[in-house]
DNA sequence: GTTCAAGTTCAAGTGAACTTGAGTTCAAGG
DNA sequence: CCTTGAACTCAAGTTCACTTGAACTTGAAC
């Protein structure tokens, strides 16, 4: 490992399109590593650069950080991601798309059948009934699913 | 307004499904209003039950706070929305459903792209490039409406 | 008159994903 | 050596939409 392959804070921030404190942060949380100089600055490998745009697209998708990582950690850290790596991955994200993309669409077909009513009625009105957030895994199919839900800041969901 | 109408606390939660802390934020926040008891407790109107239908129902659809307040400030508050009403609103929110769902697709054709060509580079690869993001209100289409962007903590938008 | 579930206020906490600020040090150029 | 911009650490702040907790009061029933 070469030192002059190494590169500083600045350039990585530039290069990456994050910010300084973001790549503290995503380093404290264990997205990616960092190497030290001799008076302690981060000094980063360039497959960090493909890492971040990793994160970057991941976090377009949605994942949270804690998914991001368990992404990444199945990664092998100093391989390029191979076209099969990144196949698994991307049907994994497509997934994800496709389930948004048919709960907003069922969203819109409430709205559609509430035009038809003019209703809005808390008894019959499936768009804005509460039944469907209380059951917590209910039945039915769910109008919204976990990835659009409002995380409820302090309603437990498993412990 | 004769009191026998008018509904106490616990009955509101039940029947919208909120929680009483809730409905004590949104009065708080002027999506609803209260009458008094003589001791301070809350009593409220039929209607209520309505407005917090339809913010449970706008909440769905991703609207904020403050523009299920602006929203609500233009229906009449003692009368039950008109048709009209709720075809101009629900047109609104129709659009911004259809946003939502038209960014899922691009960012799946980009999921698309990236399978072929298995490259994930910060160079060619639109679905992680920094640029659609750093770029504030660019000229092309961009890959997120605002509804759908992380809203980062403290970046401001407008001052 | 006693009881007690249901209601009240107000301040502070929650989670996610970072940012900001204060105060300090590094490293490269001149 | 001096300067200066880049980088460092660590704690605290930010937004949103509520929730939680503490400490207290109401009001309906018995």
């Amino acid at each position: 490992m070469d030192a002059r392959d190494l590169l500083p804070m600045g350039e990585i921030s530039r290069r990456s399109g994050f910010a300084a404190s973001a790549i503290r942060f995503y380093e404290a949380e264990g997205l990616i590593e960092a190497h030290r100089s001799g008076g302690g600055q981060r000094r980063f490998e360039r497959n960090v650069l493909r890492r971040l745009a990793f994160i970057r697209a991941a976090s377009n998708v949605g994942l949270t950080i804690e998914e991001i990582r368990d992404e990444l950690a199945r990664l092998p850290g100093n391989r390029t991601p191979t076209k099969a790596d990144w196949h698994r991955i991307s049907q994994h994200w497509r997934r994800r798309l496709d389930d948004q993309i048919a709960a907003l669409e069922r969203l819109k077909g409430g709205l559609d059948s509430c035009i038809g009513c003019g209703c809005l009625s808390l008894r019959s009105c499936a768009f804005s009934n509460a039944g469907d957030w209380a059951a917590r895994q209910g039945p039915g199919a769910q109008l919204l699913p976990d990835t659009l839900r409002k995380p409820h800041p302090t309603r437990r969901t498993s412990g």
